[in-house]
DNA sequence: TTTTGTGTACTTGTATACAAGTATGCCGAC
DNA sequence: GTCGGCATACTTGTATACAAGTACACAAAA
């Protein structure tokens, strides 16, 4: 839930917010330039909304500034998607390890979770990309809402969005759909013990091969090529015909 | 060291390093208007580069916007205080498990978190605030540095600097620099024992007081007023004759 | 005295104008 | 064909102009 825009919000929330959601969703490609002109023309805006939100955005690191000023999709490095997953996994530790100190906490945010691994295998069986998302996003929601401290919320949801645009370049959502829920019933089952050291290391091992895998995506495809500008968030993405992941 | 600032950086850098630093270092205390048009005129810029500057330090929490639009420097509250406590907490122990990791690191890093209490220490007896503060910020940054990840060592900075806020607001640095130090050596001698658990444990312990401290001072004098605005940075601050914090 | 209304002097949000820098493409010369 | 140079069409950074909203003070009326 977007926490309900209302039409008196500045301008620049109308530029940030659907931008971020199409880099995020993968429909704006790493390394796609970003023409505040252009972006001012699209949005029916001037510049002025579109720089303050393209300032967010790249606060958020969802966009990247190049040393001759040009403004682009974030392109990750192999450091950079290192060191996102690292953050992650320090959040998600800290979650489990506060999760399990109340046992009356731990009982309601492990069904949640199992809630959403349920939900997440329906989708999953349905072959329902957009829901299995959600529902991962669910869970994980779940797992950090234990932590209690909206900064490190928000904090992680940045994270995530950029876990996100990481993934899109580099696997097939069903991929780790797939490996990901055999790996978050384990954890859960950790849980349900308050083994914390063992689903913390679960956690851990989840985490780093996620990261393993983008990384060498990213390594095998090294070319941080600045895409040309044309209109942004047009569906027909030039080769967009074939999976770009078949190895 | 501040990252070279050269002249061809944008200049809203030239505006909100000052800014930043005059509010962490206490010349602008909290809930003291911040007027675009005056800090344009005080800087000798266009509002344009101010208004980019204002909104970073929104992002890093050190200035806030109310409802009618006005711009502050931010009033924490005890619920901002707590959780802002509660990240440093957070990154502070996960940066001694990191640092117990290896023996290696942790020769190094607590070699240097020992010359800095030195260095805390002999300031204190100088009756050197401004040396004791920075000793106090590299014993911390030495920690931190374990991370071994920019972007929580940027969120950590960004904590530390609330925190600094807060505390010019509520402690005599004296206090909690003779305070501190002791605890700091008891930290010292946890990690060189290579306790983990129990360097955890007088960390949070550590933190969770200071935490308190702060918090309690902030629901003494609950008054959220704007101070009228005047020029931001006099150091006549009005009512600055008396010190505010005998109990 | 209290209350109400209005004007004024602020505030920020947005749009636009201008300046400067950079890449690109074309055209001419070699 | 290839290389050099210039013009052009971008880009962003900054300043300013305009609009709209808010708060406060002052004055007039009850």
């Amino acid at each position: 839930m977007p926490s309900a825009r209302s039409p008196f919000d500045p301008l620049w929330v109308g530029v940030a917010d659907p931008l971020r959601s199409a880099i995020v969703e993968g429909r704006l490609a790493p390394g796609k330039a970003l023409s505040e002109n252009q972006l001012a023309a699209e949005y029916g805006v001037s510049r002025t909304p579109v720089r303050e939100a393209l300032r967010l955005l790249m606060e958020e690191g969802l966009v990247e500034m190049l040393p001759g000023r040009k403004v682009r999709v974030a392109v990750p490095r192999p450091s950079d998607v290192r060191e996102v997953y690292d953050v992650r996994a320090v959040l998600e530790a800290e979650a489990v390890r506060r999760l399990l100190k109340t046992e009356e906490t731990a009982r309601r945010v492990v069904a949640e979770m199992e809630r959403a691994c349920d939900v997440s295998d329906a989708a999953l069986a349905r072959d329902d990309l957009t829901a299995l998302a959600a529902a991962n996003a669910r869970f994980h929601a779940a797992l950090v809402s234990a932590l209690g401290n909206r900064r490190l919320l928000a904090d992680y949801e940045t994270i995530y969005n950029l876990v996100a645009l990481y993934r899109h370049q580099s696997l097939r959502i069903e991929y780790w759909a797939e490996a990901g829920n055999a790996e978050h019933r384990a954890l859960l089952d950790r849980l349900r013990r308050g083994d914390e050291a063992a689903a913390i290391d679960l956690l851990r091992a989840h985490i780093e091969r996620a990261c393993a895998l983008v990384c060498r995506r990213y390594e095998q495809a090294p070319a941080p090529v600045i895409e040309t500008p044309g209109p942004s968030t047009s569906p027909p993405e030039t080769r967009s015909t074939g999976r770009e992941d078949s190895p």
